[in-house]
DNA sequence: CGGTCTGTTGAAGGATTTCAACACTCGTGG
DNA sequence: CCACGAGTGTTGAAATCCTTCAACAGACCG
């Protein structure tokens, strides 16, 4: 009766490989906050970075961790979660190429998560210091930098919104919606998700245990709205799932 | 059986009055912000903001308003809330003074909360477009709003996981203690919390229901770890409220 | 002192978790 | 190349937490 189907993520996607220079400027260059610089400023900019590589699962760096590092995914997708102490984990971010983490506060020097790759990575690193002297010499940054951070702020307080006044089934119904519009690509199956996705991580990001995850996800399948597999998911109808989000 | 008592709010902090000129430098010091400038910047700063009085729960502005205005707290408290389309609320933050509240980032201009008086009020209002040029002309004021920002984002980010791991017992627990540093003055009922919150207050700030609030509360009151009355809360045993929000 | 707002409490119903058993997928090594 | 095992997903049933509806009680305001 259950007929799950065997993944069509797309290999390239998810395996390592080398940065290319050409890659590293292109991905620094979509980082807002270097948006505004000029090409010769850009190309000093990512002489003060370097770049490292892990494989998937990989753990970067763990919640209360000394800060010392901000960081920048040039390929592959890192996932920052909240763990508690009892084990739970709460699953704050999913961030792709482009995206920085790290902690940008000048006064707590720990990190207030725990950095995992969903793939592997490849990721450009900064010292928290010479970062620090980039934002003194190109004012840009430091604006850019707080619009950046604003502007997660305000998708936090979105999620804890839909945490506290929406029923599971809607808020799975918009995770999968934003992570349709995040990671999406066209592909015989529906909108794919490029990216393993288990129902645990599901779960973790709405909040919820991996079996409710798995009910949901089971009726979404019924009525046809999604396509899904072990560890894929693939979007077949993005408008009725934002109507479900929001309906009522 | 129920005995509620009369408040002992001081009415001084939750009356309006004038504010002065000298609170008003005083508090635009608070703001971390503006901690590193000197005494004639200071004064150059405050004569860029105006000042502002509203009483007790009146909407400064509504969540969705084009974001015009950066605001200080300077005497009374503020609340940030986000509205549902059904009427639901949450209670993002409660504000004392010192607090900035508006929208920083450049590129979205409207609010993403609506912002309403706890208490009678006297705030600080500057035009971003001052404020975006306070920022031009004192770097060292960029660095410190992007280091409260980061700040702000962690502890959304402990919200949330506190929404999505913890009971509705602990969740107020925790609240309760979180209040009681930010506003908790000693009084001969316990450390009071200088503020008039209600259950639905407290069920907004949780994720909960009033009911359910009110059988938490009660619960303490009767545990002796609190004592409570119409729109009042004082505690009486922070070390033991605190091993409830995390104990197991 | 009466009305209104806020808080309390009970009881029923609903959503979600937890525990448990089983099914399917995929990689690995025989 | 197939079989096995570990990891992942599914599903059922019981238990739990919480919401909702409802009625009432205490506090504050004029």
């Amino acid at each position: 009766m259950v007929s799950r189907k065997s993944t069509p993520l797309d290999d390239f996607s998810l395996k390592n490989h080398r940065c290319s220079v050409d890659l590293r400027l292109k991905k620094l260059g979509m980082v807002p906050f270097f948006a505004d610089l000029s090409e010769p400023e850009l190309i000093e900019v990512n002489n003060a970075f370097s770049a490292a590589h892990y494989t998937v699962d990989q753990t970067i760096y763990y919640q209360d961790d000394s800060a010392t590092m901000l960081r920048v995914v040039v390929h592959g997708a890192v996932k920052l979660v909240h763990q508690t102490l009892e084990g739970k984990e709460v699953l704050l971010d999913m961030l792709k190429p482009g995206e920085y983490f790290g902690n940008l506060s000048a006064l707590d020097d720990t990190y207030s998560e725990t950095a995992r790759t969903q793939t592997d990575v490849c990721i450009l690193t900064i010292r928290m210091r010479d970062f620090r002297s980039l934002l003194d010499q190109y004012s840009s940054i430091a604006i850019a930098v707080l619009d950046v951070t604003s502007r997660r702020l305000q998708s936090l307080q979105q999620k804890i919104q839909q945490l506290t006044t929406l029923p599971v089934k809607k808020r799975i119904a918009h995770i999968l919606v934003t992570l349709g519009n995040k990671f999406g690509e066209k592909h015989p199956r529906g909108l794919l998700i490029q990216l393993p996705l288990s129902r645990k991580d599901l779960a973790d990001m709405a909040g919820t245990s991996a079996e409710t995850a798995s009910r949901v996800m089971s009726q979404f399948q019924e009525d046809d709205l999604i396509t899904s597999g072990r560890q894929w998911v693939a979007i077949n109808d993005k408008p009725k799932l934002l109507r479900i989000s929001s309906e009522d």
